[in-house]
RNA sequence: GGGCGGAUUCCCGAGCGGCCAAAGGGGACAGACUGUAAAUCUGCUGCAAAUUGCUUCGGUGGUUCGAAUCCACCUCCGCCCA
C-alpha cells in the first residue's frame, strides 16, 4: 500500500486536480510539495496540526515538504471561510508570529540536510512593485471566475474589500514562485483553500506552460459539522503555555462517540489495522479508544513524558487512585490572602476556574463546587493559608474542572 | 459623488423617552440522568462589599428631571443610482 492509498484509507483526501498523476508522484517520492501557514496567531493550533501530520507522512514516504510561512499573505488576510474582514495585523505582530511558528514546526518536521524547507513569502511579496506585478500576473486572472469561487461568493452579501480580494492572487503567486525557485510541483491545504490553490496551478500553466497539482485534505469536522479544535475559550493550541498538555489531553478524551474513530484515522500514526480493530468496539468500550486517541495526540505534540503525566492526572481525578502529582495546579501568593485567609470565590477566580466572582458565586450557589470532595454550600466559605498549604487542596468546579491549589 | 437602510450583551435578534442590565432563540456554564459520550429535563448567563450599588446598546458631543431610544457630527457595513 502506497502513501496515497494510506491517506485515502484514513479519509484525509478531499479534492484533487488529477488523482492518477498525484498518486504516481507521491507514491514514487517525487513530489516537492508545499503547505502554507498564515501566522495569524503566536501559536499553531489543531487545524495546522493536521497539515503538519500530512507533511510528516509524505516526508516519510520520500517526498520533500516546503513549509511556507505566510508573512506576506498575512498582511492581506485570507477571506476564505470568513464572514467578516480580519483585523489587520501589524508587521511586528506578524514577524513575531512567524518566529513562533518556525519553532513549533521544527518539532514535527525534519528540516535537516535539505530534507525539508521552510520559507517565508514575505521574502518575495513585500518588495513587489504594484504596476509591474499587476502587469505580470493580472492578465492571468479572470475576475468573472474569481467571483464564482465559493470563498468570495459567500462574502458577496456581507461585503468584501479589494484588499482581501487579492488574497487568491498572492497565494497563486506563491505557488508560481516556489515552482520556479524549488521545483515545487504540488500544493496541499485545507479544503477551504481549494479555489486559492487552483488559482496557483492555473497561473503556473499560463505563465510557464507547466503542470502543477493541488490536493486538499478533509477539514476535521465533528459529527455536528463544526470545525474541531475549537473550544469556548478559543482554539486548542499546540503551545503548552496556551493550552496545557492536560487540557490538550482532556480535549481529545472528551470527543463525542461519533468522532473518535475518525480522529484516530485522520490524526494519529497508529497502523490502520489497529484502528479497524477499535472500530468494532461499542458503547462504553469507546472510552478506551478515547484514551488512546488522547494519549497518542498528546504524545505527538508534547512528547510521551507529558502525555503520561496528563493521562495519570486524568485517571487520578476521574477514576480515583493514581497520582495527584500531575494535575493542573495554581499557586496563590501573599497578595491574594486577606488576614491570612481567602474565600472560596477568591480561590475560584484566582485559579482561573471562574472568570469573575459573580460566575464563581453562581457555581457555588448551584452546587457545582467542592473542596477535597466536599460540596461547598456557603459562598462565604473561607480558608486559611495553613489549611491550603498543609494538605492536598483540590478544588473542583463542575464535573470536569479541577485545580490543585498551592499556597506559598 | 448622490439616495435609502443598518450597527444592541459571546452569537442571532427584539426594544424606539422612564416599568431596561435590556424580550426570545442559540451557545456557554451549573444541576439531574450517564460512560469524562450523545439525547433529554432544570437552573443560570454584565460587574461587585449583592433584595443594593456600579458600568454597558458603533464613536463623540447635545436636548431632557431622565436617552439603547430624540438631535448633530464622525466611523464602519449593506442596498440602489452615478
Amino acid at each position: 500500500m502506497g502513501i496515497y492509498e494510506e491517506l485515502q484509507a484514513r479519509g484525509l483526501l478531499a479534492q484533487l486536480t488529477d488523482a492518477d498523476k498525484i498518486r504516481d508522484l507521491i507514491n514514487g517520492g517525487k513530489a516537492v510539495f508545499y503547505i502554507g501557514f498564515d501566522p495569524t496567531a503566536d501559536s499553531l493550533h489543531v487545524g495546522h496540526f493536521m497539515a503538519l501530520c500530512l507533511m510528516k507522512r509524505l516526508q516519510e514516504a520520500g517526498n520533500k515538504p516546503i513549509a511556507l510561512i505566510g508573512g506576506g499573505t498575512a498582511m492581506i488576510g485570507d477571506p476564505s471561510g470568513r464572514s467578516d474582514m480580519r483585523t489587520m495585523m501589524t508587521k511586528e505582530t506578524i514577524d513575531h508570529n512567524c518566529e513562533c511558528f518556525k519553532q513549533q514546526m521544527s518539532r514535527f518536521i525534519d528540516f535537516s540536510e535539505g530534507r525539508a524547507l521552510m520559507v517565508n513569502n514575505a521574502d518575495w511579496l513585500l518588495d513587489l512593485n504594484y504596476i509591474e506585478f499587476i502587469r505580470d500576473v493580472g492578465p492571468c486572472f479572470s475576475v468573472n471566475n474569481m467571483l464564482r469561487a465559493e470563498c468570495y461568493r459567500q462574502r458577496m452579501e456581507k461585503g468584501l474589500s479589494f484588499l482581501e480580494f487579492n488574497y487568491m492572487i498572492m497565494q497563486s503567486y506563491d505557488f508560481l514562485e516556489l515552482y520556479k525557485r524549488y521545483g515545487c510541483n504540488m500544493q496541499f491545504g485545507g479544503d477551504d483553500q481549494w479555489s486559492n490553490m487552483l488559482g496557483g496551478t492555473d497561473l503556473i500553466r499560463r505563465k510557464l506552460g507547466k503542470d502543477a497539482y493541488a490536493m486538499t485534505i478533509t477539514l476535521l469536522l465533528n459529527s455536528e459539522g463544526k470545525k474541531m479544535g475549537k473550544t469556548q475559550k478559543g482554539a486548542v493550541w499546540l503551545d503548552p503555555n496556551k493550552t496545557s498538555p492536560y487540557e490538550f489531553y482532556q480535549y481529545w478524551r472528551n470527543v463525542a462517540d461519533a468522532d473518535v474513530l475518525k480522529c484516530l484515522r485522520m490524526l494519529t500514526f497508529l497502523p490502520l489495522e489497529q484502528i479497524d480493530e477499535m472500530d468494532r468496539w461499542e458503547g462504553s468500550q469507546l472510552n478506551r479508544a478515547k484514551e488512546i486517541l488522547a494519549y497518542e495526540l498528546t504524545s505527538l505534540v508534547h512528547g510521551s513524558e507529558e502525555a503520561k503525566k496528563a493521562e495519570e492526572a486524568a485517571k487520578a481525578l476521574f477514576a480515583g487512585g493514581g497520582s495527584l502529582e500531575n494535575m493542573p495546579s495554581s499557586k496563590l501568593d501573599e497578595s491574594q490572602f486577606t488576614d491570612g485567609a481567602i474565600d472560596i470565590l477568591g480561590i475560584l477566580t484566582a485559579s482561573g476556574l471562574a472568570a469573575s466572582r459573580s460566575e464563581a458565586r453562581r457555581a457555588v450557589e448551584q452546587g457545582g463546587v467542592s473542596v477535597n470532595n466536599e460540596k461547598v454550600t456557603d459562598i462565604r466559605a473561607s480558608y486559611t493559608r495553613e489549611e491550603i498549604a498543609g494538605q492536598e487542596f483540590i478544588v473542583k468546579k463542575g464535573k470536569k474542572s479541577f485545580r490543585k491549589i498551592l499556597a506559598e
